[in-house]
RNA sequence: GGGUGGUUAGUUCAGAGGGAGAACGUCUGCUUGACGUGCAGAAGGUCACAGGUUCGAGUCCUGUACCACCCACCA
């Protein structure tokens, strides 16, 4: 009967397999296993050990929602570095925690407020706090409950929060010895200012994008004379503050305008025509309108030429009272009633499409004004100095090495960080104003008198402090500092921060300068910046594209360590993760394979002796010795690429050891062994395999911190948590001679499986292989590989015949390093044997044809090293052998 | 305008001067005493392009194109 396609044939009935369960459903041991990680302390600090420190601080999440893919990356990161140097012998801590978030905590209440019909006005300061407050209780609860079920091992004994008392304390005595040391100050400046948020914002707050814009041209005449001058501007409706025209002292279309006085259409207000050199001669008109109160540059040539600053829109970006036609209106609104009342009075010129960059708030995506007023700002310099200083010198090192420069180039062009931000919910300003002599200070503690002249009559700022001053001290705060707590000893600096490059300004910067400044060292050795999380298609991850998935659902689906893996596989350093089912299914598939091949293992042999006593009493065969090689040569592979933060290597390399050489050879070639070998091969192999499984599980619990804990408890020599289980190791070396042998009979049994499959011959019929060959010593080899290759390939016998003795004309043949081998088959299968043969000798003599060109070469012969040359004369010889064979070969058959 | 990456198999990437690799996907076969979430085999690449250095270039240098990202106050 045919078989439809896809159709997978039933699975065979044996009451047998019961006695080991087939891998139960991830949920019924992940959750437990956390809890039981917990109780036994297996992620607890040590700092009283003697051990070398691995220190990794948490990116604190923001308490506005649950964690998405990214967080989960970033978390999995960490895991597998602190799972992995616990495992090495290091005293690992992770300390979690969560940060307030200013802003975007606010903004998310204040919507559930507008929902409820109800708003922060309303509520109040206080009640509004409080509101928050509570959001957060369950906020946290909600992320640390992810951070549970992703199998993350930090210490909860250390949690954070950025304005719990301990970091409160930190960022208010941060701050009063910033302000004391005058590197804190208060200025009426051009912010960048949120409309909507209502509040100032830093200059890397602001998400700079091309636009689609107008650039209009706008009149303005002359007084006491014909004609005018005409500016361009992306931003009409703001000519209502303007308050000159400038144009630069060099361009000669308007040396005879010079000191002349212009009427500001609408407005009717005169200013004056100045000459300032900033002026672009070559842009639009070449004369440029100065609104100094709102935009930056105007701000300052304003200052240079004593300009007044008329303020025109409201905190909202509403038309001041002070231009009636307009007032109320908002900042869009003005903008077309401006043109219309321009165009009305013909006195726009031109209009014509423009592009041009638009500053949004990365918060809500308002777009940003530039806005007079007054704020606090940290001076930057004093600090950005040392911060790029510790990374030139290696103190700090950026993984990948590329991220230094972006790092450097910003801190070498710092400006001044604004701070000040009009919420409620944040770090009150610690700054009280005297009512009655006026002195400004600042305090740790409340102030309850004035420190000059002890007037009560104080009043605090009413702002709070930008989310990332606390965030910058992070590293700090969490440790106990300014308290010198035996933590802060021990712990910092901190060994790694494990981060994404969207923060690198925001967060990395900050962290360093302030480290640097009040815990006297840089607060990390190293930085590893991940990248972010795409999907199947390499789009990024987010809501308005809609292609979102929930970390929580995923592991829903196949499990926490299936969703390690997908992230852990993929994340080469500093490369975006392509997350997709068929990735999670690949983990998925790893776990199942593991529980499998121990199933196997403890369902054929559910004791062993101990590997060494089993050692001592049988020698150890080829499959054996190479098997326990690879295990040396992979346990020194991982380590080095785990010390140097290859993840996806390490585990790559763990992966192809499990899957391939232990799963797809060793112990299928310890099947036929276990049956029918001696008690002593029967015990060895047993107690490999036990060994074996045992390591795969160690090597791969930084990954898959779940399955590998849940089969660990099922092995009968396994003591303890796997997750409080020092690293594997193995008193075995590498051996060159077992790993070349082993792979020439894996070369052998794949040219017969290859012939085999040729030959459309089922599993179940064993075949003769002939062979051909002129070497000794490789003979050697295949005979003591014998048993392999009947068990793996499927032979029943291996005839091994002197070059020259003729091999048979119907057979089909492969051809393997110093020999040759054929498999007779029935009249009629030749046909496309001599294709293959064709195709081969084509390849060959190609090949030959090169290697033969350049051992004629002169040059070649004479400048390149000898060694090289004479492996190429090696390999020209062994070419011409192939050749030679095929070609006899061909004849033979042809010629028949 | 400045900067940083990238361009190698259908896809995602590794390879950093001497015979083009992995994973996934594809195709073919398989009730193989753990696993069909599996086993076995196979196919598939002018290493973006153009110059240069070299006996020899995915690999080093220069330039070009394209893609991605970051920074910047030209109205």
């Amino acid at each position: 009967m045919e078989k439809e396609p896809g159709e997978v044939p039933e699975r065979r009935k044996r009451s047998d397999s019961d006695r080991f369960p087939r891998r139960p459903n991830p949920a019924e041991y992940e959750s437990e296993w956390y809890a039981r990680w917990i109780e036994g302390g297996c992620f607890s600090a040590r700092p009283e050990a003697d051990a070398p420190r691995f220190t990794i601080v948490i990116p604190p999440p923001n308490i506005t929602g649950s964690l998405h893919m990214g967080h989960a990356l970033n978390l999995c990161i960490q895991d597998a570095l602190i799972r992995y140097r616990k495992s090495a012998g290091a005293d690992s801590l992770w300390v979690p925690g969560t940060d307030h978030a200013g802003i975007a905590t606010q903004n998310v209440v204040e919507k559930q407020l507008a929902d409820e019909g109800t708003s922060r006005a309303e509520l109040g300061r206080e009640g509004f706090e409080k509101r928050v407050r509570e959001w957060k209780g369950a906020a946290i609860e909600r992320i640390n409950d992810q951070i549970r079920k992703l199998g993350c091992a930090v210490d909860w004994t250390m949690e954070r929060f950025t304005m719990d008392e301990q970091c409160s304390l930190a960022v208010r005595t941060a701050f009063k010895r910033l302000f004391d040391e005058g590197l804190i100050y208060r200025d009426t400046r051009i912010i960048n200012w949120c409309p909507r948020c209502r509040t100032a914002l830093s200059d890397i707050e602001v998400e700079h994008a091309e636009e689609e814009g107008a650039l209009y041209y706008i009149a303005y005449p002359l007084i006491g004379d014909e004609g005018a001058v005409t500016v361009a501007t992306t931003r009409p409706e703001t000519m209502l503050g303007d308050s000159a025209v400038a144009v630069n002292p060099g361009d000669d279309r308007y040396r005879s305008f010079h000191g002349k006085r212009l009427l500001l259409p609408l407005v009717r207000r005169e200013i004056p025509l100045i000459t300032d050199d900033y002026v672009d001669m070559s842009f639009g008109t070449g004369a440029l309108k100065i609104t100094p109160a709102h935009d930056p540059y105007d701000f300052e040539i304003g200052r240079r030429h004593g300009l007044a600053q008329h303020r025109m829109l409201t905190e909202e970006a509403v038309i001041t009272g002070d231009y009636p036609p307009y007032a109320g209106l908002d900042r869009y609104e003005a903008r077309k009633r401006v043109v219309e009342d321009l165009k009305a009075a013909e006195l726009l010129k031109k209009q014509e499409p423009y592009r041009h960059s638009v500053g949004r708030c990365y918060r809500c995506d308002t777009a940003v004004e530039p806005y007079l007023s007054l704020q606090w700002f940290v001076k930057t310099k004093p600090l950005a100095a040392p911060a790029a200083e510790a990374v030139r010198e290696g103190k700090t090192r950026f993984l990948p090495e590329k991220w230094t420069k972006v790092y450097l180039n910003w801190l070498d062009d710092i400006r001044d960080w604004c701070i000040s931000r009009q919420l409620w919910w944040g770090h009150r300003i610690p700054v009280w104003t005297c009512g009655s002599c006026g002195a400004v200070s600042s305090s740790v503690e409340d102030l309850a008198a004035c420190p000059s002249c002890s007037s009560a009559a104080l009043s605090m700022e009413e702002d709070v402090l930008d989310t990332w001053f606390s965030s910058g001290l992070w590293p700090l705060s969490t440790l106990g500092w300014p308290a010198g707590t035996r933590a802060l000893e021990v712990y910092y600096p901190t060994t790694v921060l494990v981060t994404g490059f969207d923060i690198i300004f925001f967060w990395v910067a900050r962290m360093m300068m302030f480290g640097l400044k009040f815990g006297g060292d840089v607060p990390f050795r190293e930085v590893y910046i991940h990248g972010i999380v795409r999907d199947a298609k390499g789009k990024k991850m987010s809501k308005s594209f809609g292609n979102v998935i929930d970390p929580i659902d995923t592991i829903g689906v196949y499990g926490a360590d299936a969703l390690r893996y997908a992230f852990l596989s993929s994340a080469g350093m500093g490369q975006d993760v392509y997350i997709s089912d068929e990735r999670f299914k690949a983990g998925r598939n790893l776990c199942n394979k593991l529980w499998n091949s121990a199933r196997f293992i403890l369902m054929d042999s559910p004791g062993a002796p101990p590997l060494e006593k089993a050692l001592e009493d049988e020698p150890p065969d080829l499959a054996d010795r190479w098997i326990l090689s690879r295990a040396a040569v992979l346990l020194d592979e991982t380590k080095r690429a785990m010390d140097g933060y290859r993840i996806d290597e390490a585990l790559h390399k763990a992966y192809a050891f499990f899957w391939h050489d232990f799963c797809d050879w060793y112990l299928e070639s310890a099947k036929p062994k276990l049956r029918a070998g001696q008690p002593g091969r029967r015990a060895l192999t047993a107690a490999i395999l036990h060994r074996l499984i045992a390591l795969n599980l160690s090597i791969l619990h930084p990954f898959l911190p779940f399955i590998t804990e849940e089969l660990w408890k099922l092995l009968p020599a396994a003591e303890g948590m796997l997750a409080a289980a020092p690293c594997p190791s193995l008193s075995w070396e590498p051996d060159r001679d077992a790993e070349d042998a082993m792979s020439l009979i894996q070369d052998f049994i794949r040219s017969v499986r290859d012939i085999r499959a040729n030959l459309n011959a089922p599993p179940s019929k064993k075949i003769e292989v002939i062979v051909l060959t002129g070497s000794g010593e490789k003979i050697q080899t295949v005979k003591a590989g014998e048993p392999y290759i009947a068990a793996l390939a499927g032979v029943e016998r291996i005839s091994f015949l002197r070059r020259g003795e003729i091999a048979g004309k119907q057979t089909l043949s492969s051809l393997l390093p110093g020999m040759e081998i054929h498999v007779r088959v029935p009249e009629g299968a030749m046909k496309e044997e001599m294709r293959r043969l064709e195709k081969k000798r084509s390849a060959l003599a190609a090949e030959m044809e090169r290697v033969e060109r350049k051992l004629g070469d002169e040059n070649f012969l004479s400048r390149a090293p000898g060694e090289i040359v004479k492996k190429e004369n090696q390999r020209f010889a062994a070419l011409k052998e192939d050749l030679h064979k095929i070609s006899e070969r061909l004849n033979e058959l042809s010629g028949r």
